[in-house]
DNA sequence: CGCGTTTTTGAAGCCCCTCAAGTGTAGTGG
DNA sequence: CCACTACACTTGAGGGGCTTCAAAAACGCG
C-alpha cells in the first residue's frame, strides 16, 4: 500500500542509496504536510525561493505565461517528487509552480535543507543526482517539441509520465492516474487542446492508449513506443527498480 | 584584451563571489588546453562522463541525433561554459556534445575536480548556481519551442546568445562572433534551415539585426526584444555585471 | 437537476515544411 | 590565376499539419 510519505521516500531513496536513517531526518525536519487546493501557486515567478517542496499527493507543474495570455507548461511534478532544493541560489524565481489538482505537500525550510545537507553528504548526492535527471526530462521535452509531430509528442509525453509513475509504484497493470485535462496537455506540448484532442481519438481508435476519467490506459506499449521513438535511459533509473 | 581562460574566470567568478585563490586552483588543476577540430564529439550519448569540459574558445552544443537521422540541439556551448560539473553521479550520458567550430578546451580530472567541490564551498555553490541558470535555460527553450511562431523564436535565441557572450565580455558595440550556420539554427529552433533563412532576410530587412559573416549585429535591440518577449531575468546575472 | 467545465467534431486558413534549383563564397590544387 | 569542389545561403512553388473559430455533446459536482 502506498502510504502519502511513500512515493518521496521512495523516490529519494533510489536516488542516492541512503541509510534509513539519512531519509528519516529528512522526513523529521519536514513541516507537517499541508492541503493546497486546485489551480494555487506554491510559489511565483519574480519570488524569491525560500523553501523545499515535496509533492505527496496530487500533480503540479512549473510553467510560465507569456505577454500574450499563453501558457506554457514546462515539467509536471507528480507525487514524490520535490522541486527547488537549491534554489536559494538565485535571486528570483524565473517561473511559477502551481497544483494542477488538489495536492498534499511538505515543505522544508531551507536553513534545514542546507544543514541537512551539509552533514550528510549521501543526500547532497542524491539531490544532484534528481537534478540531474530533471535537467533531462527538460532536454527530452525540447527533443520533442522541436522534432516530433503532435502524435509522436503526446505518445512521448504519456510514456514519460507513465515511466515516472512506475518508478514511485503508482502504476498497476499498464494504467495509471493522469488527472491532466487536455488543455492542460496542450500547454506542456505546445499544441492546442483541440488538436490534443483529435491525437488522442486517434491513438483510442487504435487501440493503443486511453485517455480518460483522469487515467490512463496503455493497450499496447510497443506500439507506443515505436510512435514515440521512447527510450527511457534518460530518466536513468538503474537503481532501485520497481516491477 | 580576452586571454583564452579569460571568458572562464570571468563567468566562474561572476556566479560565485569566489576568492581569486580559490578560481586559481581550479585553473591549475586543470589539464593542458587543447584543439579540437570541428565538428568533433566531446562525448558521446551512451559514454560514462568522466572528466570537466570547459570551452576556451569556440562553440560547441549538446545535441541528440534522432532515428530518422533529424538533430535536436539542446544547448549551445560558448567560451567560459563548462559542462558535467557532477554528471559522475549518473551512468551514462542521455545526449552527445560536439563542436561546431575548432575549439579550445581544458578538462579536469572528475577526482580534481571532486577534491576541489569538498575542500572549496564556494565552489560548489558557484558550480550549483551555473547548474540552475543551464536549467533556466533549457526552460526558456521550451517557451519558446512550445509558445513562438519561427520569428519570435529566431529573435529570443538570438538575444539569448547575445546576452551570454555580453556576460563573458565577448561583445563589442551592439554585434558578437555567432559562427553559427543556418542550418545549425534550424537544428536548435526546431525548425529548417530554408524557413531559419527567410526569418533572417525579414529581420534584416526590416533593419532589426543582420546575422553574416559568423558575426551578429543587432541593429534595434528594443524591437528585437519586443518581438521576442526577451526578459533576461533567467539567465540570473546579478552579479559581476560587464557593460 | 442545473450549471460550469471538459471533451468532441467540423470547416476554413495559415504557418512552416518539402522539394527543387540557383547563387554566392572559401578553400584546393593545377 | 583560374578551374574545381564543397558548403552555405537564397528564392520559389506547392502541400500538409496544426490553428482558429464555432458550436454541440458529455461529464462532474453542488
Amino acid at each position: 500500500m502506498v502510504t502519502p510519505a511513500n512515493a518521496f521516500v521512495r523516490k529519494i531513496k533510489a536516488y542516492g542509496l541512503l541509510a534509513d536513517g539519512d531519509v528519516r531526518r529528512l522526513v523529521e525536519a519536514s513541516d507537517p504536510p499541508r492541503k493546497i487546493a486546485a489551480h494555487r501557486d506554491l510559489i511565483r515567478e519574480g519570488d524569491k525561493p525560500s523553501v523545499l517542496f515535496v509533492i505527496l499527493e496530487g500533480w503540479a507543474c512549473r510553467y510560465k505565461v507569456l505577454p500574450d495570455g499563453n501558457r506554457q507548461i514546462m515539467a509536471f511534478l507528480m507525487p514524490g517528487d520535490f522541486c527547488d532544493v537549491h534554489a536559494g541560489e538565485l535571486e528570483e524565481m524565473d517561473h511559477s509552480i502551481g497544483t494542477l489538482t488538489p495536492c498534499l505537500i511538505v515543505t522544508v525550510p531551507r536553513r534545514d535543507v542546507e544543514a541537512l545537507v551539509i552533514s550528510t553528504p549521501a543526500l547532497t548526492r542524491a539531490f544532484w543526482r534528481a537534478q540531474l535527471i530533471d535537467e533531462g526530462v527538460l532536454r527530452a521535452w525540447i527533443v520533442s517539441m522541436g522534432r516530433r509531430n503532435a502524435l509522436e509528442r503526446v505518445a512521448h509525453l504519456m510514456l514519460e509520465l507513465y515511466a515516472r509513475m512506475r518508478n514511485v509504484g503508482l502504476t498497476t497493470d499498464h494504467s495509471c492516474e493522469l488527472p491532466l485535462t487536455q488543455v492542460v496537455l496542450g500547454d506542456a506540448l505546445g499544441l492546442t487542446s483541440v488538436h490534443v484532442n483529435r491525437v488522442l481519438r486517434e491513438l483510442r481508435q487504435q487501440g493503443i492508449m486511453e485517455l480518460g476519467a483522469r487515467t490512463l490506459r496503455i493497450l499496447d506499449i510497443i506500439a507506443l513506443g515505436k510512435i514515440a521513438g521512447f527510450d527511457d535511459n534518460y530518466l536513468h533509473r538503474k537503481i532501485g527498480k520497481v516491477a
